[in-house]
DNA sequence: GAAAACATGTAAACCGTTACATGATTCC
DNA sequence: GGAATCATGTAACGGTTTACATGTTTTC
């Protein structure tokens, strides 16, 4: 895969890019507001991080790279309370960088990288029971998201993101649909993995 | 990703693994039939491509350190009308190995892995057009998909995988399922993108 | 005084990719 | 003779992760 340079599903493409797709995320987030590391890791946690989830470290590593590219500056800002901290604010290259980054578009096939259905795909080596364990798990994990992104989305009108802004719901009802095909398909696959005894 | 150690989304654990995901998908094709690095390099691009593609070379690299591991066997094949070529026939120990690995299950959250929905959520950045385009191109993918899918689906029955095998039918049941979501969802998502001018 | 949250980073390894290299054979 | 297919690999890179390291402040 998507997935290496690429890593992950995103191609270099024949036009340099300029742009890892975790510089992308986090220039991203920077455009929605001045962030720190540590800001960033927690919006990653409850926010992006159902389509993309860098680790801490990388974060961190991503941040002065920016700054060194000119799409970003940093600011420190003591804190009383807290340990003092380095806030990151985009700048109009940054901006216009994460724009060329947008426009350039996803690699036309769908990054492919799903060890779960490789697993299924192989499930004749072991007891149907297994897989339908792992079915089971699958359908679970769709219901407790559908809740969260319910729950999530009358948030989504209120604070950041007025109606002009309504590309966070799009991404939001994608997942709603998807964890809801998740869960049909489950239960279709559920019943004949019963009916093979 | 992750996937990434998912390097792509595939965690080690706390019980190793000992096998990587590629090692994994080569073993499991190797499951279904003795082939060479070049069968499964054909098999990957028709069969298992639309969760996992491994590149080529990684193909070969894999298939010695498999044998090396004492999980596959090769065998030299002389052929007239065609180069010679090596053949890798899994062993009991692979297919324990392989087995294993398919109960070890997939790391609990879904491996999020997605520049696609990273370009959509950070929209406001560019101009509706753009990520109309993104969604319209996403969506005749998943078009073209459900067709090639759809023709897939008698051939399953036929050859290698009869009634006791379905589990190839379930991850193409999957596919059907996930790319009808694809297209429910990008009807509404450029229809919303139309009524923003 | 311990645990949790706040805050930032370094070092090493991993897993897979791209780019390159080579050569046989078949088909036109 | 050239293109396509068959067939197998090597080398270098690279983006991201895990594990580690360190320290402050708040809450209980």
């Amino acid at each position: 895969m998507d997935h290496t340079k690429q890593q992950r599903g995103e191609g270099q493409g024949s036009i340099p890019n300029f742009l890892t797709t975790t510089e992308a995320a986090i220039l991203g987030l920077l455009g929605l507001g001045e962030a720190s590391g540590y800001d960033l890791s927690r919006n990653v946690e409850t926010g992006i991080g159902m389509f993309w989830s860098p680790a801490q470290s990388g974060i961190y590593a991503v941040l002065p790279r920016l700054v060194e590219k000119g799409f970003a500056t940093p600011r420190t800002v003591a804190q009383e309370r807290r340990p003092d901290k380095q806030v990151y604010r985009i700048t109009d290259e940054g901006r216009a960088a994460l724009r060329r980054w947008i426009e350039s578009g996803p690699p036309e096939p769908d990054p492919a990288y799903n060890p779960f259905l490789l697993r299924v795909y192989f499930g004749a080596e072991t007891s149907p029971d297994v897989v339908a364990g792992h079915v089971a798990a699958r359908k679970r994990e769709a219901e407790e998201r559908i809740v969260l992104l319910r729950e999530l989305k009358p948030a989504l009108g209120g604070i950041g993101a007025p109606a002009s802004d309504p590309y966070r719901g799009f991404v939001l009802d994608w997942g709603l649909e998807y964890y809801a095909a998740v869960v049909r398909w489950a239960d279709t696959t559920l019943a004949e993995l019963r009916d093979l005894d």
